[in-house]
DNA sequence: TATTGTTATACTCTATAACTATA
DNA sequence: TATAGTTATAGAGTATAACAATA
């Protein structure tokens, strides 16, 4: 086996070679210019993916959600308190159980989501600016073989941070 | 054109068929277990980062390192505090400027900078494990030009967080 | 007057745990 | 007794700006 590579030494070809190095400045870069994108809207990224599961599964508990997106339920309150107050979604009491608040997205919820979706098409479509339709599907690929390794769940990824838009659609025969 | 995707629609493929949200939510496990990774020789990120950068560069000033890793000359102070106080990183007085602080380390600061380097060498190891050598390369180019789309400066991440550890050497011909 | 390093202050974000009303 | 949601408190991390010594 080769020797080890030492720091500074012939073997060290700097961060930018490095995988992992790469992926956790692209990540942070990413996430950043999400939260940039999202600006004219006034969503963070946890309230767009927020509103994009409400979207998913309408009716479904505070709580559920928390779970869903891994957010504690302290912090579920003040997240909905002001999308609540900014007309996007709606908490409706549940009629079998007066303790549990149903979610709900307004008309004005839904339009919102629509947008900030919009936006986060085109920042994908900067993203993947000059890659070839076969190169985009290979980096997916690559990069859910490094999510599989780190032993991140492969489909869909169940919950997590869930910041992130959906890809360009693939120019699809016979719409 | 192609009609945009909607939210929750038949464009929409979830968050997994995203570079994105991919991205995003790699770089932030990548990051999480590089941390986990260096834990044993009780190190942070940025502070292997900086030991790797003093390594590289001995004798600069404090605010040198800051600029370059972007790092806040106040939170630099309680970062060379840290460093100083464990014997890995020597404050010299500069002769020709008596405000100046040049960084050094110390044997003991090499040492552990060669551990904690072999430790990321092994997660890189792990993040890569059953991609060949051509997809391996494949992967960084991929992401090379996803951080050129982002206006990420592409030769050699000048600085950003620099958490990161170099790639596991390739096997060379003739050591 | 400007600059290096330091210290002090304040702010943001978040988790933890206590509390209420229902079940 | 346990659970959904809420509120209150405390902690980590960080940036901003004031400060001392030197240039």
């Amino acid at each position: 086996m080769s020797p080890a590579p030492q720091p500074g030494g012939r073997g060290d070809r700097g961060p930018a070679g490095s995988v992992g190095f790469t992926l956790s400045q692209l990540g942070y870069a990413v996430s950043r210019r999400f939260h940039e994108t999202l600006a004219p809207v006034g969503l963070e990224p946890r309230q767009f993916a927020l509103l994009r599961h409400i979207a998913l599964a309408e009716g479904r508990t505070q709580q559920a959600f928390g779970e869903t997106l891994q957010i504690p339920a302290s912090r579920m309150v003040a997240l909905i308190d002001e999308l609540e107050g900014r007309g996007l979604v709606e908490r409706r009491t549940n009629p079998t159980d007066r303790r549990a608040r149903a979610l709900h997205l307004t008309d004005g919820g839904r339009a919102l989501l629509a947008e900030a979706f919009a936006l986060a098409v085109g920042l994908e479509k900067v993203l993947c600016a000059g890659l070839r339709r076969e190169e985009q599907a290979s980096l997916l690929d690559l990069l859910h073989r490094v999510a599989v390794n780190l032993g991140l769940a492969d489909g869909a990824h169940p919950g997590l941070g869930g910041h992130f838009p959906p890809p360009s659609r693939p120019p699809s025969r016979r719409s």
